[in-house]
DNA sequence: TTGCGGCGGTGACTGCGGTCACCGCCGCAG
DNA sequence: CTGCGGCGGTGACCGCAGTCACCGCCGCAA
């Protein structure tokens, strides 16, 4: 009935939609069941959303609040090398032991499809932000190679970051990914110092 | 009416199914067109794949028949190194130059959330196998690091491989395949050589 | 020869993601 | 105050992927 609940109908959605997503995982998750938790209904939910999977995407948010929380705790006496790592090893265990694996598969899955927006590609995350300052630090002090632009290290990092992730839903979580990530990431990024 | 059709029909589906990606795409594809046009019905369609998207898995054979091809091709003279940079140049052109984006994109993001076959992690894939003999090879000429297991090589490679393909799609294609992935891979190898 | 089990094959039906025509409140212009 | 345009919100409807109960042929066993 047209009230001005209008900041509110979009995060009564996303609350529900992930307590039903925790609940039930997302393939069993319908819109339907979203909209009667919500209360509100199917028309307003494309309105917010231009698709169920652009509810995935929120996940980059949370990633990225993460790395928000992370950031003061980056110390000035660790290498750039040592910060990246840190970070991996942070969010990736963050990760492991509290998103559903469903849900992060989902993600991965349909940001190549998708209609809506392409999160993973967005350059003005946090995320993106941060690899770029510490990639630029570590150009800086001579510890990274300066004869490769910040912006491509930074783009090879996420790619492998990304590929850790894609390998690890592949193979339904099989293996730690926390350890496997810090040897293969140590590992491609030996490759960018001096 | 039960005919002894039986292997037949699953090829009918197979060239009906690819042509109509061919010509409208994957999303634009319905089952009921790809049916209407072999020639056959529903529920045949679903006796022989699990799904719609099973038929973007068929993409992994196109895949290896490219490698039987090119096995031969690889000279002696090579290192183990260049052999698997040739392998990717050739196959990664082929990708690039002949295959429809929205079908790779459409196979990468399947294979996270499909019930069928994972052909992206079956170690029996003619893919595997080849790489396998090629870092097996190229650690018994001491060219390869031995503190590593082949086994680990190869599947850190094809890692690799996946996110550049992964990457691309993201992308929509709006780069060089070849080119990037020449400089990511040689780059990434190295960390394997001695 | 006959009875039977299983496999290739069929299409009406269901469930869900996504669309669309419509409604009513609110703020703004005259 | 009044008329109007647009935005938040609604739910019946649609299209398509996937299911299911069923059919008829063939080969094998008794």
């Amino acid at each position: 009935m047209g009230k001005k609940n209008n900041r509110n109908t979009r995060s009564r959605i996303v609350s529900a939609a992930w307590k039903l997503f925790y609940e039930q995982g997302y393939e069993d998750t319908t819109i339907d069941e979203i909209v009667e938790r919500s209360g509100t209904s199917k028309g307003s939910f494309y309105h917010y959303f231009p698709g169920k999977d652009a509810l995935l995407g929120t996940l980059s948010t949370l990633f990225d609040e993460k790395y928000e929380e992370l950031t003061p705790k980056l110390a000035d006496s660790m290498t750039s090398f040592q910060k990246l790592l840190f970070l991996n090893r942070e969010l990736f265990f963050m990760i492991e032991n509290t998103v559903p694996l469903d849900l992060l598969a989902g993600m991965y899955s349909s940001q190549l499809v998708t209609k809506g927006e392409k999160h993973l590609m967005d350059y003005n995350r946090v995320y993106y932000r941060l690899l770029r300052s510490i990639t630029a630090e570590g150009q800086a002090k001579g510890e990274f190679r300066a004869d490769i632009p910040a912006n491509e290290i930074v783009r090879a990092y996420a790619l492998c970051e990304r590929a850790l992730l894609y390998d690890w839903c592949l193979c339904d979580g099989n293996y730690s990914l926390v350890q496997y990530s810090a040897q293969i990431l140590s590992l491609f990024l030996k490759g960018f110092l001096n």
